[in-house]
DNA sequence: CGCCAACCGGAGAGCGCTCTCCAGGCGGGT
DNA sequence: ACCCGCCTGGAGAGCGCTCTCCGGTTGGCG
């Protein structure tokens, strides 16, 4: 059906195409990239020729002039020393924000025919292996899901001058474009819903405290408990994982058995909490009150379910594929940051 | 420190290095690809000015003249009509078996310098667009994840003359690889396995049926139930999550109160199934046992831990690797299978 | 009616790289 | 001592595309 006309055995090229059409080169190239105006009838006659020869441009030949690739990484970091027991891959994918997050940047991508390479560097050497790949100019610019405060990897994409967007405050200060949630004031939000509960022995299990997220969570959880009244917040570190929130909630049982309310840096982390406390004979929200993080499926899926902090992911993933997109555009424009605000969600345990 | 001499503000190419070593171009190309033998003293020089320029070679002219770009698709497909109400995203990422999916490529893939882009294909307009990006070249092969029967892209993709491999078995026979496990042979281990511990009314819910792997996983696991003398086994189709997993053990809680023994198609599933089982009064494994399939995180989550059955994933997604970088080297090789065995494991819930 | 400007299509020069072809040098065999 | 062949490095031709520059045509205005 297609592909006759010339080219033998091979794909068929511009040249092809011209030579079907009558025109030149340039004149296909018009047509097909809509650059400049070009006589409607010669349009057609173009077009039909591509369709009859099933030309498609060679992506390779056009980045090689244009300095384009269309496309832009999703970088996933993580540092290494971080890896406890599960592997990396398991933790990221297996956490729902993740799916949030895609989905949010595709839906800006894609209208724009921008194409998303995801890649992983979960430890020094992908780290290396990954910045020689994009320096080769595979992609036009990196969004980088970063977890770690001293993560190499925003200071060597600034210093190699490619487009970035990070997907929070980095941990030092660099002339890099950030997205981020307000956490302190989800963190906020959480510790009203239990002061409003009538909580009055209330504890946290934090993120990892290396991360500014976590860092900024719990010291706003405790700000605001402080300004209440509350001096004294116990508080456990966790890793983000189900069974680091179990393990966090039997400490903190141990260590404070009348405890009444808790704020749990994450959802998952809250799941395991609810479990640890249920195992313990408490019920939630009558004995415990459990606020979580992240408003992911596990809320939804916990029973009873979460009541928990939302942070509108998918339009974070939005805006930084648009901030990216236009520093792509214009490599000048100064680095920029959004703040978005998280809200409350409230569900049934707490 | 670096990207001194020459190349004001540019990058720089292999012409700078060539000039700065004191050799031609193809020289430095020879050393940098290490084709055919240079002079040890010269290949010293020539690395000394790549390191001194701090060259970096350009994907775009490399892949013009080779028409290769050293990375490989992983396309994730699925049917738009079974998106029910949660988002495609959620669910794919959601589940485990993607991240050890991931992991088990880029063990066969990062070793061999090549990389991975991840694209999704969750309707049909984003069908179309990516069979399009594919045919510009930008990769050298497809590993495709698709869940559903009738999924048009394995058609597409060997008529677009793509080097591909599949997943699972094909619906329609095509000249395509694929890897797939011995999803029946699983299910006779479950069903053996319920039938070991005494179970006399037993049940089984399946994967959305237009998937072969749910299909083959019914179809094993009544055989093993008829031969075994148990004409009639009830079973009610999830979609593999863990809402409907939790509603499908509902529904054959009310039509067989009876029930002593079910298999789920998988993990995700069974935590849900043994949710509504709790809910209902019942003890796992006393009451009503229960085996998952897919051995994911959720398993060893769950309480009781899932008895499961184990797809080798990792050593799977890692053949579906070497096998499409085989055809990739050469296209005129016939297209292969490989099938898995996959194993019990015990825990408590059955 | 003539001039200038605006507009549109073609020619051709690269983008940075690989790879074939060729020339020169050296060693070994007769 | 001569010749042949192998090994190594250089020259140069593209790969397929975009885009600048140019020339020709047309329309509007003086």
């Amino acid at each position: 059906m297609s592909k006759d006309r010339l080219a033998p055995g091979a794909t068929p090229t511009l040249e092809h195409v011209a030579k079907v059409a009558g025109v030149s080169r340039a004149t296909v190239s018009r047509v097909i990239n809509g650059i400049r105006n070009v006589d409607p009838q010669l349009q057609e006659i173009v077009r039909a020729a591509v369709e009859q020869t099933g030309y498609v441009p060679n992506q390779a030949a056009r980045s090689l002039v244009t300095r384009r690739t269309n496309s832009v990484a999703l970088v996933v970091s993580e540092a290494e020393h971080r890896t406890f027991d599960d592997p990396f891959l398991g933790r990221i994918f297996t956490d729902p924000f993740f799916g949030r997050l895609v989905s949010g940047i595709m839906g800006v991508l894609r209208p724009r025919g921008v194409t998303m390479v995801l890649m992983l560097a979960e430890n020094d050497a992908a780290r290396t292996q990954l910045i020689g790949y994009l320096k080769q100019g595979h992609v036009d610019g990196v969004i980088l899901i970063s977890s770690n405060v001293d993560d190499p990897l925003p200071g060597l994409l600034t210093d190699a001058g490619l487009p970035a967007v990070l997907s929070q405050r980095p941990a030092k200060p660099l002339p890099i474009s950030y997205v981020d949630a307000a956490q302190s004031a989800g963190a906020k939000l959480a510790a009203e819903r239990l002061i409003a509960r009538g909580c009055r022995r209330v504890a946290t299990i934090s993120g990892p405290l290396d991360m500014p997220a976590s860092q900024d969570r719990l010291a706003g959880f405790r700000d605001t408990m402080a300004r209440h009244g509350h001096a004294y917040v116990p508080s456990v570190e966790g890793n983000f994982t189900q069974e680091t929130g179990e393990r966090a909630m039997l400490q903190l049982l141990e260590e404070h058995p009348d405890i009444d309310g808790v704020f749990v840096a994450n959802d998952l982390m809250a799941l395991g909490a609810v479990l640890a406390l249920r195992d313990a004979g408490r019920r939630v929200p009558e004995d415990v009150a459990v606020v979580g993080f992240d408003d992911s499926n596990a809320a939804q899926m916990s029973r009873p379910p979460l009541t928990t902090i939302r942070q509108p992911l998918e339009d974070m993933a939005a805006q930084m594929a648009r901030l990216l997109l236009a520093r792509i555009d214009d490599p000048q424009s100064k680095p920029t940051s959004v703040i978005f605000e998280p809200t409350l969600v409230v569900r049934e345990s707490a």
